[in-house]
DNA sequence: CTTCCTGACTGAACAGCGATAACTTATCAC
DNA sequence: GTGATAAGTTATCGCTGTTCAGTCAGGAAG
């Protein structure tokens, strides 16, 4: 094999990818990795510090990802109904994507920088902007956008993990909680001063 | 050693609890449990059939203490937002209890029968009392009680998780998350029709 | 008192995990 | 050609959950 021609990072990164979507985060091993892309386990520390780093690299696909589904919400029709529906959606559709970014266990979680929680953050302005139209004070924008997505968070979370009782249908709580969120935002001022 | 006398399985289940709130989750092995009781780790296989298991009543405590929470806050103010907030001090006080209940990776969730999802049912029952009082369609309670949860699992989590903004104080988060919760209740049945 | 059985427990092992160190090999610059 | 460099390998470490064959103590039966 010459020196570079394999080309081994994308194709590292890319079977990563394909194994958290096809099989979820449990099949994500660096040998099974390794066997798949055709090289051996050590051969991806050459390219990735540690396994930590390969899968936050992938959890910065997801919020690449869920950035881009609301940006595209926000310009097609900018309420927030529409975003927070658009948040739903891009959880259902991409699970493990979801799982990845926030169910795995509390330590592993943290071990994502806190540096680059701006992607998060990005995400969160999206959802503050369409609550409270631009320019409020960020303080109060951030923290009512932190309780929307808190709000969304819960329902999605206990739905893809199985959590809710199969009499009350998946869907309608997603859209109630859809709505809820959305009453937060309104009400939030009245929380605060109350 | 004589034959039982040494009454293993209770002393296994004592250390796996003892290791889990000291260490977290991640400190679980069947090995450590083990060395720190003093016998092997086959032993532990003589009473549980596997790690699960062993986990799996790790969570039924845990919904045990959530229960007990619950239920002395019903006795002692029977509102609905003195409940959610014994709900919210139960996960910031137990968090390692709340993890294993809620936080694993979806796979290791869903290895827990839902058969015993009857605990967590029983919580919901509380939370369907206290927001809509004793009697009503039972579907309908569930749901809301199923929004409330949601809601306040959704704070709860990225506050543990380490998710929230440092400019967003998490007590404050917890407190709009409660209020947000209450509405929700007291929104539901317009949010049905509308 | 001896034999046998049963049940508690262990030691060794298997396959897989993340990670590291030392080694080989292929390519390039000089 | 020769040496440097970077890529990739093999071998290994310590860990995981789990299984299996074997050991050993205690009670029962003859």
């Amino acid at each position: 094999m010459p020196r570079s021609a394999t080309d081994l990072k994308p194709r590292i990164l890319a079977e990563a990818r394909r194994l958290l979507v096809a099989e979820g985060y449990g099949a994500l091993s660096t040998r099974r990795i390794a066997r798949e892309v055709g090289c051996t386990a050590p051969s991806i520390y050459l390219y990735f510090a540690n396994k930590d780093t390969l899968v936050h690299a992938l959890v910065d696909e997801g919020f690449q990802l869920l950035r881009a589904a609301l940006e595209a919400a926000q310009t097609h029709d900018g309420s927030l109904e529409s975003l927070c529906r658009a948040y739903a959606d891009f959880a259902l559709a991409n699970p493990e994507y979801y799982e990845v970014m926030f169910h795995l266990g509390t330590a592993e979680l943290a071990r994502y920088p806190k540096e680059r929680y701006r992607e998060q953050r990005a995400v969160l302005d999206l959802m503050a902007q369409a609550a409270l139209g631009p320019g409020p004070e960020p303080e109060a924008a951030l923290r009512t956008a932190t309780l929307i997505w808190s709000s969304l968070h819960g329902a999605i979370s206990l739905h893809l993990a199985h959590r809710i009782d199969k009499s009350v249908r998946g869907p309608e709580l997603l859209d109630d909680a859809v709505r809820v969120a959305v009453q937060a935002a309104r009400l939030e001022p009245t929380l605060r001063t109350e």
